[in-house]
RNA sequence: GGAGUAGUACUCAAGCGGCUGAAGAGGUGCCCCUGCUAAGGGCAUAGACCGGGGAACUGGUGCGAGAGUUCAAAUCUCUCCUACUCCGCCA
């Protein structure tokens, strides 16, 4: 979350620069006045503890003395019901702000570019050209299907729509691209996790996913209904380090993270529904990286290097958009997304996404360092790209790599990956 | 799932409702001593969070988390979380 401090010197530089989102920050200047409020009660209430615990001192000191303390005990017993009231009134502020907080947006990066919605993302860089067929490409489906690769009807039938079923070499390269990612990563120095796929409602909240998109993840009846499926690896990685005091010299932590991740995909019914584009289940490689506050937008930089190293590898084509402000997520202060080739649909789709949030995470969840033993505790800086979502790259692949006769060629890099196959056919 | 035990600072650990923001030990830092090392001695070692104040300072909250009893809670009560042991079940 931002940080209050901002607000309260100056709620409407905070307004301003919020607004390119495209949304209403007006309230914050209630939230402006609740912490005047609050900050006022608390000199108040706080007078009046002191007073009681220096009185509570002396009753302890009358009765050590076997003295009476009548006296003292009649002038303090009005106090208690004044504290306790007023300290209701400052949990309900509290509780107030805390709740806007946790639902403002994070402040946006000064190099991300203004604009309404997607259609103002701005385009930073291209690999490769877009795949040229002599023949009219499939979608990746058909090709799927034909092949008996993946079975989208199996699958409604086992759970519902936006299920899969892969099977044979389906299965296979689903697998060899978890493999192929993770190594690619971890050759590079990112550490290798694999983490919990279900995650509390404190890590949830601490990553941004609540408490505003609860409808978003999917709830488990277990865990006193706030344990939620994994949505991404994000969440549960950032969390290993909630409430922890990261060593300086640990820094840039870099994790890459495996999960399956779940998503209610609620909102977005009757978009991508055939496929393995939106799913309400899919594998992902994430990359996330905690590094001190000066270094991450070089560690956002050299991450998108990284991430999109798994489409230069595979040999896949694809550009890279700088996210507007108004297509910005909620807590992130910087977005890249990659976006990859696909053919059927002629146009690029995302796979990947490369973040930084900045020290707005680390608020929230509390995950600090401290620059030398003297030194006080400064909040880091949270960074989280995909490397990659692997079931859009396996989409990728079947519609890039798909030849006229209906095969699909496997791309070198994966060969290895595939017990030696090189084409599924 | 059942039964039990425990959670105090960097670590271990004492702790009677008030004199405990917390004994003691280890660790760590600085200093002394011994030619160096091993060993020994001295001093320091609660931070964090929320506030007030221009500042020096100062108030509040903190003993797994939350609620309660009380003028006063590490200490009493309740709920929850976590760890460990035993039983049951199970990949």
């Amino acid at each position: 979350m931002i940080d209050i401090k901002l607000i309260r010197d100056d709620v409407d530089l905070v307004i301003q620069k919020l607004s390119t989102r495209n949304k209403d920050f007006e309230y914050l200047r209630d939230v402006k006045a609740m912490d005047e409020r609050r900050r006022q009660l608390l000199v108040e209430v706080e007078q009046l503890k002191n007073i009681r615990n220096e009185k509570s001192k002396l009753i302890g000191q009358l009765k050590r003395e076997k003295k009476d303390a009548t006296d003292v005990l009649d002038s303090v017993a009005h106090l208690g019901a004044d504290i306790a009231s007023m300290d209701q009134e400052v949990a309900m502020i509290e509780e107030k702000i805390e709740y806007a907080l946790l639902t403002t947006p994070n402040l946006l990066h000064a190099s991300v570019p203004i604009g309404k919605d997607e259609t103002e993302n701005v385009e930073i860089k291209r690999f490769m050209t877009p795949t040229m067929f002599a023949f009219t490409p499939k979608a990746h489906y058909e090709i799927g299907e034909q092949l008996d690769i993946l079975d989208f009807e199996r699958a409604s039938k086992i759970t519902g729509s936006r299920f899969v079923v892969y099977k044979g070499l389906g299965a296979r390269l689903e697998r060899a691209l978890i493999s192929f990612m993770m190594d690619l990563h971890a050759k590079k120095g990112y550490t290798e996790i694999i983490p919990p796929y279900i995650v509390n409602r404190k890590s949830m909240t601490a990553t941004g996913q609540l408490p505003k998109f609860e409808e978003d993840a999917f709830k488990i009846a277990n865990g006193n209904g706030d344990w939620f499926l994994n949505p991404t690896a994000e969440v549960p990685t950032i969390n290993m380090y909630r409430d922890e005091v990261i060593d300086m010299s640990q820094l840039p932590l870099k994790f890459c993270s495996y999960t399956m991740a779940f998503r209610s995909e609620a909102g977005s019914a009757g978009r991508d529904t055939r496929g393995l584009i939106r799913t309400h289940q899919f594998n992902k490689v994430e990359l996330i990286k905690f590094a001190v506050p000066e270094e991450g937008y070089s560690e956002l930089e050299k991450m998108l290097l990284d991430s999109e190293d798994v489409l230069k590898v595979l040999k896949i084509p694809y550009h890279v958009i700088s996210l507007c402000s108004g297509d910005m997520g909620f807590g992130m202060a910087k977005t890249y997304d990659i976006e990859v080739w696909i053919p059927s649909q002629n146009t690029y789709r995302e796979i990947g996404s490369i973040s930084t949030a900045e020290d707005y995470q680390a608020r929230r969840g509390n995950i600090r360092f401290r620059r030398d033993k003297d030194a006080k505790l400064e909040y880091v800086h949270t960074l989280n790209g995909s490397g990659l979502a692997v079931g859009r790259t396996l989409v990728a692949i079947l519609e890039n790599y798909q030849n006229e006769d209906g095969s699909v060629t496997i791309p070198d890099a994966l060969v290895p990956y595939m017990m030696g196959v090189k084409e599924i056919k």
